[in-house]
DNA sequence: GATCGGCATAAGAAAAGCTTATGGTTCGCG
DNA sequence: CGCGAACCATAAGCTTTTCTTATGCCGATC
């Protein structure tokens, strides 16, 4: 028994002809009829009665009709749900991002995405770069926001944010003496980093034999409780500089090139290749580039 | 899209792998790939992401398996159903007959059948036999029971109970002096009839010259009220024996044989030819055969 | 009682679906 | 790092299903 055999039923059923079933489905009245009688063979039960001219349905054939129609419109209902996944944006898009990503890149792009689309819902895995890396590898993520640069096998990528690494500080700080710090004389004073993370590790390789001379006086888990702690002077610390914008502007710390040290933090949006993208996670892309552009607009006006 | 594909599809969701999904549905991988890839293609959505070895659903493609656990349950639903229809009784039988056959054939015929198969609906249309003949003819009536003979054609027979026709009259009636009076008396006195009905035409025939010197005094619908007023003096009738039974036992009314009148008035069961019996109706007509015998035996002892 | 309308059946053609064979990736293991 | 196994896609050929055309049969209708 399948849709077609059920569809031919339902039309004799329907009009109580076989004539008038096979025009209407565009086929010939002996379709039809062996369509049926296989139906009526397979269930081991008539459906009609063939008497002179007339069609009528027996009970089975009447139980079998109220199951037909559902059966039809559920189906239908299935053809339409599934093409419109696919035209009208809707459904869940999965994002993994770092905290700091979280907190002063997200927020802006999904504003305008939730504008443009609100029957789409966003859901955020906030974790390290890396651990968004491997859930994007494995397909549970649609999207990642990471660091770059990134191994770039299987994964499209497109680069989002560029962010100057600055030194912060508190704004007493001996340091703020100086326009542009040079890195020997920074590693002096006592530093709050944070926990793991990718920038810590550019860090590293970045200050080389200097590392060691590095008093490491904190380590924590968040950019803000970092900025908290360096506004009071436990310590100083190295971050994007678009994320101490605010607080600069407060007065509560003070922002600072480092010389020599041209660091930049790029972001970067990334997807898997080869991943067959929703109509969702489509104008989720397009709303990213065009917020990137808004951005730049922004930035040189 | 049909359910053989729709099946296919759901055993990929479910195993995640081609390869197992083909095993479980005996065919070989290349089977389910080309189906669920058509499949896909009438969709216009991709519905698996095949990335390296493994297998995931797309957004579309997880919109599609819920409706694919609804339609395949509800398919198997749907064959249950039909075959349980003649498998089980049940459902709901259709049967015709007269006034006097609904008061004294079918209580007996159906308590029985009722104890049997409860979960069967009987519904009766009472109306004259010539109604009830008309609807079996087309096809609106399972059954019928109907004052034998009828034109056979297209008709199934089955006769189920005799009954000779008698005269009633009151208790005080002058005719009750006899044993068995003749017509050419009987005519003179005055009548009770039914307004219409076979057994009615059938005394015309058999009355022969005599009708015309008849004197009808009055023309009831319904045996009961004839019985009433045949009870009370206002004339006299002929009706089938057994029904009046119980009054002459309670000598409200008298039952006499006519001479030379022996007038068997046979009750048939009848159903179209060339009919699909459901299960129920199978079962109605064992019963009815069934309480036949009973009958036949408790006449005869 | 001849004709028309409507369903069943048969035979041949078209379409769909399955299998075998094979190729390209990916993943795991030495 | 490379090799083999696992897995899905594709192609070609064959089988099965399903369609159409042709025809028969039966009941309804005039």
């Amino acid at each position: 028994m399948n849709l077609d055999q059920i569809r031919n039923f339902h039309a004799v059923a329907v009009h109580r002809s076989f004539t008038i079933a096979a025009e209407k489905l565009f086929r010939t009245q002996p379709a039809i009829s062996t369509q049926v009688r296989t139906l009526e063979e397979e269930l081991g039960a008539r459906l009609f009665d063939r008497i002179g001219k007339r069609v009528y349905l027996t009970q089975a054939g009447d139980v079998l009709f109220d199951y037909a129609e559902r059966l039809l419109n559920l189906h239908d209902e299935a053809k339409l749900a599934v093409t419109e996944v696919n035209t009208v944006p809707k459904g869940k898009i999965l994002i993994g991002a770092n905290e700091s990503t979280c907190l002063y890149v997200l927020p802006q792009i999904f504003a305008l995405f939730k504008k443009k689309y609100p029957e789409v819902q966003i859901s955020i895995y906030r974790n390290f770069s890396k651990k968004v890396l491997d859930k994007v590898r494995g397909n549970q993520l649609d999207f990642g926001i990471v660091t770059l640069p990134v191994p770039e096998q299987e994964l499209n990528i497109l680069p989002i944010a560029e962010d100057e690494l600055w030194l912060i500080t508190s704004p007493d700080h001996p340091l703020t003496l100086q326009t542009s710090p040079d890195l020997e004389e920074v590693v002096s004073y006592p530093f709050i980093f944070h926990t793991a993370g990718t920038t810590r590790e550019r860090l590293r390789k970045h200050f080389g034999s200097q590392w060691d001379r590095l008093h490491i006086s904190m380590e924590l888990a968040s950019i803000e409780t970092i900025k908290k702690f360096v506004s009071i002077g436990m310590g100083i610390s190295i971050v994007p500089k678009s994320y101490a914008e605010e607080e600069r502007r407060q007065g509560t710390l003070c922002l600072l090139p480092l010389r020599k040290l041209n660091l930049i933090r790029k972001l970067g949006l990334i997807y898997r290749k080869n991943r067959y993208l929703s109509r969702a996670c489509i104008v989720f892309l397009e709303v990213v580039e065009e917020s990137m552009h808004a951005l730049a607009v922004e930035r040189s006006g």
